[in-house]
DNA sequence: GACCAGGCACATC
DNA sequence: GATGTGCATGGT
């Protein structure tokens, strides 16, 4: 694997989370209070501004349907209208009811069963569920079920590349294991490192990135 | 009006 | 295995 120089002085991986948790603060994540909210809005999120996912939990809320319970039985289209302010509103209905379907089928519809099973378990079972990719079951894994597993999402990539940690298009494998390599396994350090790479793209780093201010502005990156 | 956002599955070569 | 396409809303 071979690097452009500039590579070379970058500090470790790890050093990057000192950087960014100075300027941003602990985030305390994800933002969602349940167990199931947070499954829920890892789904919706997929490819998707917040923002958008925000109203469709809001809906789902007042119509209180964060239960496993509820969710099985309202009809998928009907969770198709109440979710339709995230995008892919129809496909997204469907990963909720799959998801479902494979709580019951599996934990007999228990999430605290669901919590209780072991990681190297639930992340095959996980991504063998339709629409459940990679980012979604790492999420679900980390920030829902308390299990240390480290997140890559477009923001990761995006501001690591850009800084020359990997050359373009890295696989999400390689940069998961990477991360898992350089860093302590630990279920705090994972959760807020990664929210810190989301605050970081939010703010700094988006397709049309601003860098000025970001604190890793004095790292080396590459143009444009 | 174009571009973008915390992906994923599926078709085709 | 790599590449292309459909899915869709709401903010900038």
């Amino acid at each position: 694997m071979t690097l452009p120089k500039a590579a070379a002085s970058n500090p470790p991986l790890r050093r990057i989370y000192p950087l960014l948790c100075a300027h941003f603060g602990h985030r305390n994540w994800w933002p969602g209070d349940t167990t199931l909210e947070i499954i829920v809005g890892a789904i919706l999120t997929q490819n998707t501004a917040w923002s958008n996912v925000e109203k469709a939990i809001g809906n789902l809320k007042k119509q209180r349907l964060l239960s496993v319970k509820r969710l099985r039985e309202i009809p998928v289209e009907e969770l198709a209208r109440l979710v339709r302010p995230s995008g892919y509103f129809n496909q997204k209905a469907k990963k909720i009811k799959n998801f479902i379907a494979f709580l019951d089928t599996r934990y007999a519809g228990s999430l605290a069963g669901l919590r209780r099973a072991p990681l190297e378990r639930l992340r095959p079972e996980l991504l063998r569920v339709n629409g459940i990719g990679p980012e979604t079951a790492d999420s679900i894994l980390l920030y829902a079920l308390d299990k240390p597993v480290f997140v890559v999402d477009a923001y990761t990539r995006r501001i690591l590349v850009r800084h020359y940690y990997f050359e373009p298009d890295p696989s999400y494998d390689e940069i998961q294991e990477r991360f898992e390599k350089e860093l302590e396994t630990d279920l705090d350090l994972y959760n807020d490192f990664h929210a810190q790479i989301v605050a970081t793209g939010n703010r700094y780093c988006r397709s049309r990135p601003r860098c000025a201010g970001c604190p890793l502005e004095h790292l080396p990156h590459r143009e444009e």
